[in-house]
DNA sequence: ACTCCATATATGTACTTTGCATATAGTACC
DNA sequence: GGTACTATATGCAAAGTACATATATGGAGT
């Protein structure tokens, strides 16, 4: 008889646990920085200005931004109102709290201290 | 009526496409890496060496260790054999191939680019 | 008015990957 | 026989992702 295992839950009790998958695309601290520097508000935006890093691949999926900005909303991370479109449907724009920097800090000490490692181990393997 | 779509198939079919998903733990590199030097030959050893590599998380589950070797087997990239373990069960011993260098080399280029976007990212965070 | 297109958000769902548990088995020691 | 360590393998559910779809606003063109 197999044993009901009752799985660790993150996502909406501890954000910041679910560090090893999101670190795969670095969804959550883009969406974060870009907010922090005004540099988009809202979806659609983000996803024209997340194909501009690097860091992330090249296309993100729509799906995924929007989801994310309701996890981070979820977590207290952003807080979103509804805005009329320039020219077509409504928008919900975000904002950065206070706790979403502090995330937002958190993220690039892990990013900063993976990052190098990722760059000493590509050292290593050219020295093959 | 909902169109049947055609997933996009990688892993046995494209080698290199699956890198978005593999990169978050870069268990595929690591093992390369421990067997072009030496360092690791068999699942079990691996478990123990790839803890030491903080480009990991600190724990890789064995399940994930056994299933990245036989893919890189079905790819080509490894061959294995058995072997009498010195004290235990036998063990399956791996080497690199040529084309598990080259794609190690590869994958060295990759981690380096995103792992300087990375480092590079978090420099960009810290001036907020 | 009607169609087409860009903008904009949201969600259903199948697929992939991952983590935990379990299964199996050889050797060693008591 | 029982326990512990070694060693490989796999079943399965949770978590994450990709693609499709649904809905709706507003502008340009006909």
């Amino acid at each position: 008889m197999r044993k009901r295992r009752a799985r660790k839950q993150f996502a909406a009790s501890d954000p910041f646990a679910g560090i090893a998958s999101n670190l795969s695309r670095l969804v959550e601290p883009v969406l974060l920085y870009l907010l922090a520097t005004d540099r988009a508000h809202y979806g659609y935006e983000f996803m024209e200005e997340a194909a501009h890093f690097a860091i992330t691949d090249a296309h993100i999926d729509a799906a995924v931004i929007y989801r994310t900005l309701r996890a981070l909303e979820q977590n207290g991370f952003v807080i979103s109102s509804w805005a009329p479109g320039a020219s077509g449907p409504a928008r919900r724009l975000y904002e950065v709290t206070p706790a979403g920097l502090e995330h937002l800090k958190r993220w690039a000490v892990v990013v900063d201290q993976r990052g190098r490692a990722m760059v000493y181990f590509a050292q290593l393997c050219n020295q093959l």
